[in-house]
DNA sequence: TATGCCGGGTA
DNA sequence: TACCCGGCATA
């Protein structure tokens, strides 16, 4: 599953000469495609793939789930500058302006995580859209505002980020690191420490987005360090490709499919995947989910024990044994190879047990071993039968 | 396909 | 009630 890494118009040159976007744009874009369709007063083509100059793509292959962290995590972001270019609607803008301004992160829209349950992990990769030359011109392309929007408001509504979870903004300026509770300080440390130049208000206002990086501090004590969220690497300078201000890092796709609502894929998280705190507590759940979904047939004692030497395969009692010693977290056999073994498994002693729930059935006598009149006599002396025998009826002489 | 036998019909 | 048979399930 390799996907460039989408490129979006809202991203612009840092600095450093990295690609960034906007912390503020995914808000915008939120904005926008909410906003009446007269923004956009000239039809534009929308494209589905734009080629993307080669040095600004993923040398081999990105990981989708990176990419949709990052995607993601441009959203989660929220700057308090705003790019918003004066011909843009203002019914749009104040919105963003509202989120964005005022020297204190909203968390309104920008927090907690990500559900990308969509295709059941396997999220649509956003086609590579073209880089603008001009920061603030006009969006020259809506597919991208297509797809983020098809992205975002096809996801369900993002939680809220939890309380025991503090914000902090780390200063992203090689060397620094410096850590601060508010984005005004950060700005402000950035503004006159690092880039000195505030004569430029307006300019250095809008870098200062690129050297800082919202955090998330876990302040829930029984949470492990490891739920302590990490910057993401992409937020670092160093990254080649792109720079992000983001916050925490959401889980990847594979592992919302694992902790999502719905019983749809319940598999535990891929192997290999970071298994943040929060979300490997979820996957037990996920089990928990599977055994009581399908309980109602594991419970019942299969009556399969009777009959040890006609089945092949896995003996009954294991089986039994296995499914109801097994401990919660374990994978015990699963119930449909269970259902499978009863199917498979000949019925001869036990037709009831493994054919469909008939009332017909229920009544109706076994096929007894013994051989009957019509077997012993043969049907040229059907005179020599018993009456039922004769009479179809079950045989009187040969019981079972 | 052969066999067992249930359910129903008929005399 | 005795007898017969269609039809279904199973081996």
């Amino acid at each position: 599953m390799t996907t460039p890494l989408p490129k979006t118009r809202l991203g612009k040159r840092s600095p450093m000469g990295a690609l960034v976007i906007a912390p503020c744009h995914m808000t915008e874009l939120l904005a926008m495609s909410t906003a009446p369709p007269h923004i956009t007063p000239e039809p534009r083509p929308v494209s589905c793939c734009i080629d993307v100059p080669k040095s600004y793509r993923s040398p081999e292959s990105v990981d989708m789930d990176e990419m949709m962290a990052a995607m993601v995590l441009t959203s989660l972001s929220c700057s308090p500058i705003v790019q918003s270019p004066p011909q843009r609607d203002p019914a749009t803008a104040p919105a963003c302006r509202m989120e964005c301004s005022g020297g204190e992160l909203s968390d309104s829209g920008s927090s907690g995580y990500w559900s990308w349950d969509r295709g059941s992990g396997s999220p649509v990769p956003s086609p590579p859209i073209a880089e603008t030359d001009s920061l603030l011109a006009p969006p020259p392309d809506e597919g991208l505002d297509m797809e983020m929007e098809q992205v975002l408001f096809d996801e369900p509504a993002p939680r809220k980020r939890k309380n025991s979870v503090k914000v902090a903004y780390r200063c992203l300026w090689p060397n620094c690191g410096k850590i601060l509770t508010s984005v005004v300080g950060i700005k402000r440390h950035i503004r006159t420490l690092h880039l000195g130049h505030s004569s430029e208000p307006e300019q250095s206002r809008r870098e200062e987005d690129f050297y800082y990086t919202e955090i998330l501090l876990e302040m829930d004590p029984t949470a492990p360090p490891a739920a302590l969220p990490a910057v993401p690497s992409a937020a670092l300078p160093a990254n080649p490709g792109a720079r992000w201000a983001s916050c925490t890092s959401p889980p990847s796709p594979a592992q919302q499919a694992a902790a999502g609502p719905g019983p749809r894929t319940p598999e535990p998280a891929a192997p290999g995947v970071p298994q943040p705190s929060l979300l490997s507590q979820s996957a037990p759940s996920c089990f928990w989910q599977v055994r009581s979904e399908h309980s109602y047939q594991a419970c019942p004692p299969v009556q399969v024990l009777a009959s040890p030497v006609s089945c092949p395969w896995t003996p009954p009692a294991a089986v039994l044994n296995t499914t109801q010693v097994a401990p919660f977290r374990s994978r015990s056999i699963s119930v449909g190879e269970q259902w499978l073994q009863q199917q498979n498994t000949p019925s001869r002693h036990h037709p009831a047990a493994a054919s469909p729930p008939r009332s017909h059935c229920a009544s109706r006598r076994a096929r007894g071993e013994a051989k009957k009149c019509r077997k012993v006599y043969g049907i040229e002396h059907r005179d020599q039968w018993c009456t039922a025998c004769r009479w179809k009826k079950a045989c009187q002489r040969f019981l079972d």
